[in-house]
DNA sequence: GGTGTGACCGAGT
DNA sequence: AACTCGGCCACAC
């Protein structure tokens, strides 16, 4: 069978993250089957454009594991991901994402959405 | 091919 | 809570 590509398997997860929830780079990665390897998680979100032409990706829902968003405070992308996750419910609270609210905690089906790899 | 750089993380202070 | 530090590894010089 062929092997997906770690950023394409990286996307898949991403995908499964519901509206409204938000995961960590380091909780993706581990879900993707690779684990400690967070900095990879956020240099396939930053190509899934050319990853996953094909469909639109949530990467405005992967946060650090602070719960904080990764970009500069300010900058364009970090107002850009704040005000998306807002649209979506998630509040954005001095700097910080309430992670026990809003973190995704995947149950078993979300889990084995693909046991090609 | 060494070196510095990240949309990171966990432990330690 | 804020701040290092070491580990991580693909990429661009």
């Amino acid at each position: 069978m062929v092997e997906k590509s770690k950023a394409f398997r990286i996307i898949d997860v991403v995908l499964r993250v519901p509206k409204g929830k938000v995961a960590s780079y380091g909780q993706v990665a581990d879900l993707a089957g690779l684990p400690g390897r967070a900095r990879f998680v956020s240099r396939a979100l930053k190509q899934s454009k050319h990853i996953r032409p094909d469909v639109s990706v949530p990467w405005h829902r992967i946060v650090n594991a602070q719960g904080k968003i990764s970009f500069a405070t300010g900058s364009d992308a970090f107002e850009l991901q704040r005000q998306t996750l807002l649209a979506e419910g998630v509040e954005v609270i001095n700097g910080r994402i309430a992670m026990k609210q809003y973190g995704w905690v995947p149950n078993l089906s979300d889990i084995m959405f693909d046991l090609s790899y």
